[in-house]
DNA sequence: TTGATAAATTATACCGGTATAATTATAATG
DNA sequence: CATTATAATTATACCGGTATAATTTATCAA
């Protein structure tokens, strides 16, 4: 792991660790430079890290201060990668469908693929501690995830590319509408037709910028609760 | 305005002008080093604030990106600022309440001051594009927003915060909820009862960490369609 | 005590360098 | 021609330095 990431994942541990409350200031630079014996560069990257992921923030001329924590119970919609997002979560799955087929026009346009290529394709239904949390309907390019079954799908798919594929998950693209459920995905979320729903189109793209993923997901309302943190311009 | 920043504007503004298409490679460092006249350090900083945005992404070894744009209609959900996140958007707002009152616990807690302490409460509709966009209720800190008056809670508040007020705007945190509307929201926003709604708290922090503004917003299901881009870990 | 002024503290901007890792292009090999 | 090994390209990690801007603390004057 990188210098300045093992620094951030200390400083973060620390935080969590001991409890740190909002507005806690941290060591100044000079003191984490010599804390973790790197050069100032380094140490102002892993801050930068932390910031970018909402722990800390940081005032020129002052220091470097701990920012406030989520609220228990939400989820955190993180900007940063997918890895602890739902970490204190217990998620699970059940897979409902799982094929090979060509993709539709839109599915093709958004995975930047021809018509005649194929896709995995895997519908399901994911459970965060017990509950229904979405249902979820996903594409994958099949040169890319060149294998999936049943198992798999019922774990977490994206573990599975980054791990036995060795893909890199690099970023994504989301676009996000509030909506009323038809009647399969009331049906499926155990809502009623009507009823609200988060419903979310995401492309994921490799760290080569290849899009690998395209999904669409309906969130249950009754379960979907987001913590969300902006950063400022100054990084 | 800093070197790395006026940089970014200017390789933003090259992307948007030409509207360079999703994976067009930019010149490599060495070049945009010696056209803006500029060190390694400060390109590499000014391509991590355009990451950051989500309008590049970087591939080490290969080459520096352009990352696709948003769809049309879409309101982009940044997570660093919020002075571009409507721009090509006709926004308004009618204000229905405004006084200076004492805050609730729940008020008084999530802007850090105590409940002896004023604060401005605002109530308004805002919308987009002639439509209406979203009931807001926002409680700002008087101590740091001195004074507000109807005609600028008729424009933008931050604006006035930003400009007149010489306050600089840090960061947020928000707690994301889809709900089905009440009486008196579906009275605001022209739906019915148990209509879907996206509903939103957030508090908003000065640069140096304190909280100025503690707002609930419902969104108009109808008009709410939101882009929203991650990025990943390697900044 | 209050208010203004100066000094110290602290994070950030910017520089330019070496070393490294990933990718891509080229050359060699069968 | 396809495959493999090698070289070139390219972004990133990491270093340590000076200058600068914002904030905080200390000092001084009224």
């Amino acid at each position: 792991m990188l210098k300045y990431q093992q620094i951030a994942n200390e400083i973060q541990q620390d935080i969590e660790k001991n409890d740190l409350p909002q507005g806690t200031k941290l060591p100044v630079l000079e003191t984490l430079m010599s804390q973790y014996k790197t050069s100032k560069s380094t140490v102002i990257k892993a801050l930068s890290l932390l910031e970018r992921k909402g722990l800390v923030y940081q005032v020129r001329g002052s220091g470097i201060f701990v920012r406030r924590r989520n609220r228990k119970g939400y989820i955190s919609f993180s900007n940063q990668g997918f890895s602890d997002e739902l970490s204190g979560f217990d998620i699970s799955a059940k897979v409902l469908e799982l094929d090979i087929r060509k993709p539709s026009a839109e599915v093709a346009f958004n995975l930047k693929i021809d018509p005649e290529d194929d896709v995995y394709y895997v519908k399901r239904i994911r459970y965060i501690n017990g509950q229904i949390l979405c249902l979820e309907e996903s594409y994958y390019n099949k040169d890319i995830v060149t294998y999936l079954n049943n198992e798999i799908a019922t774990g977490s798919i994206f573990d599975y590319i980054s791990n036995a594929l060795g893909a890199k998950i690099g970023f994504s693209d989301m676009y996000v509408h509030i909506q009323k459920l038809n009647e399969d995905e009331a049906l499926h979320l155990g809502l009623l037709v009507g009823d609200p729903k988060l419903f979310v189109e995401t492309i994921f793209y490799l760290n080569n910028g290849l899009p690998f993923d395209f999904s669409r997901i309906s969130y249950n309302y009754e379960q979907s609760q987001f913590f969300f943190q902006s950063t400022g311009y100054s990084l």
